[in-house]
DNA sequence: CGTCTTTACTTAATCGTTTAAGCGAAAACA
DNA sequence: TGTTTTCGCTTAAACGATTAAGTAAAGACG
């Protein structure tokens, strides 16, 4: 197909000497190859005026090192996602890495086949936002001794690396900042999950309510699944500003559930934050953009991913062996769909 | 790093043949080999039993093909292009194939060194969402031809591969629906570029108001900068609704400027569409949930992607010569921001 | 029974690098 | 002058697959 691929013996074969040599050269090894001056840039000249591009399937395969990760995703479409991808993606670049993004539909089965096509392509690490029932692959990563970090969610099981958000502390102040803005009856969506970031942010803000003496009525938080989300959203939410236990607040646990709930909201002609008061995870223009912009806790998407990158980078170098474990606060981005409540 | 890597030789050693057999019975090719039945099922037994993962590097080394494409885009973190990327990795793999995405920024130089980088990886093809200035980089990919097509934009004076969408036509009919709502005063917010698309979409918006009879004032086209987008995005619509010129609707040809300028909206409590109807182009879940759910020129992602897939392999195996152009219709999606126009 | 074909394998080159080891020749040292 | 060191380069193995070509043994054929 490619007609001018130069390789290293064709520079060599030009300047009259063996591919060692060139190697040598172009790879800044000089030194230790001991090369004479005339000759190396000659090899030099040569080489720029071919246009040399090595061929990183060769170096990788010689090297046993590819320069490349794996990031395994739910939904690359998805915002918060993409926004962490690209984060992935230039914070890894600037080490000299590239990655091969893949989503996973929140389906492990689907993250297990991604990671092994991965691991076929050679892979030096793993990202991983990992989804449920993910724990195979977890410990298949450890057997196999691939370096991989967790992103924004881990299993607390398993002794790995991980950057995730204070999910429990971050429920804690959004719940804390409605009820000090006056609200009382404050709702909570959530993925049907046992996904350990969901039940901390469902712990957090059960500990808010409690913490401010208000008695936490069970109907209040609403799960809905991840597949059927259109459909049981709907009935949640009717649920939730029905007659028998009407919320005044609600907050919504992840961008996916503020999204099509507050389509569901346009709807139905609920008012934010008249009829509920709204705060969100996750972030996305959508939140700006809304007839009354949406609270949320900010989650610093640039500092997980860079220090995840940074972690895999360590241990890439292998440099140390303990588990690097770090937990990031999210901020809450106070806005007016949780604004002071006005009595009725 | 990585301990029990298993390669073609360690089956072979257990199993007490060449590599070469074991290379024939694992990629089917047992016909032409004329592998024995018994030492065949051996093989595969054993080969399951090591979890035998085929080495892509080497295989992709000899056989001068990496079953990898490189896709070329301005900014994964902006939701069309990460929708593009999703259908594009989706239908890839589907046909055993493995993206890697690159964000160029809109950068011609960005552009550039990416698909160095992905040419230094063996890219089998790519697919490019070109920016401004990229001429050479679509020289380059024509001279070592590497097969390539471009997706959304293409260059006119190149023969090239390429799916985009009917930008002249999807303008058009944006224009004609304002008019026919009853807006005669019709804007249109365009980037500070000389692409094909966007001039493309200027003369489709200025073809609907000279059908109809209005004449086109000049100032009420504006152009902003990308880089610049934040400031300039407001002096343009300060410009547009100011006593000079007022106008009654406006076309955004990009979701980017869409997102930018209904902040401002937002900000200057312009109403949508009594103050302003808008017609957007992208797609988003913003258009959706704008308290006055936007209409939009819908590009059928799905569609596009899965087309310039499709000619890609279709390269990849050598098939066509012609070059192979399609040009895609959008459809308008008629919401509230262009209602029919109450008289005042 | 000798020759030809088929069967069931093996050998070895190849893809494009890296890099340890080797090898003359010149320079330094004793 | 003889020995060691340094210099400047080459040789060749290795990474892990693929695959054309070769080969030995068994079976078919006349």
């Amino acid at each position: 197909m490619r007609s001018d691929k130069v390789s290293l013996s064709d520079i060599a074969r030009m300047v009259g000497v063996s591919t060692a040599l060139v190697s040598y050269v172009l790879s800044g090894k000089e030194k230790e190859g001991r090369v004479g001056q005339e000759i190396a840039a000659k090899i030099r000249a040569i080489a720029k005026e071919l246009n040399y591009q090595p061929n990183l399937l060769a170096k990788s395969l010689r090297k046993g090192q590819t320069f490349t990760i794996g990031l395994i995703i739910a939904d690359i479409s998805n915002p918060f996602f993409a926004n962490i991808a690209r984060e992935v993606e230039d914070e890894s670049r600037r080490h000299g890495y590239t990655v091969i993004i893949g989503s996973s539909d929140e389906d492990a089965d689907k993250a297990w086949d991604l990671m092994n096509v991965l691991i076929n392509r050679q892979v030096d690490g793993f990202i991983i936002v990992s989804s449920e029932h993910s724990e195979r692959l977890v410990e298949h990563l450890q057997r196999i001794r691939l370096p991989f970090v967790l992103l924004d969610r881990h299993f607390p099981q398993f002794d790995t690396d991980f950057v995730v958000t204070n999910n429990a502390r971050a429920s804690y102040e959004a719940g804390i900042h409605l009820i000090e803005n006056g609200y009382r009856r404050i709702g909570f969506m959530a993925y049907q999950s046992a996904m350990f970031h969901v039940s901390e942010r469902i712990r957090g803000y059960q500990e808010a309510l409690r913490d401010r003496g208000i008695q936490v009525e069970a109907n209040w938080l609403k799960r809905v699944s991840f597949l059927a989300i259109e459909t049981e959203i709907r009935t949640a939410i009717d649920e939730l500003v029905s007659a028998e236990s009407p919320v005044d607040a609600l907050i919504f646990s992840t961008y996916g559930l503020a999204v099509n709930g507050l389509k569901y909201f346009n709807e139905r002609h609920l008012r934010v934050p008249e009829d509920v008061a709204i705060v969100s995870f996750g972030q996305a223009e959508v939140f700006d953009l809304y007839y009354c912009p949406i609270s949320y806790m900010r989650q610093p998407i640039d500092v997980l991913a860079k220090k995840a990158v940074d972690i895999l980078m360590s241990r890439l170098k292998g440099e140390s062996s303990e588990s690097q474990q770090y937990t990031i606060e999210a901020q809450l981005v106070a806005r007016e769909s949780s604004r002071k409540r006005m009595i009725r």
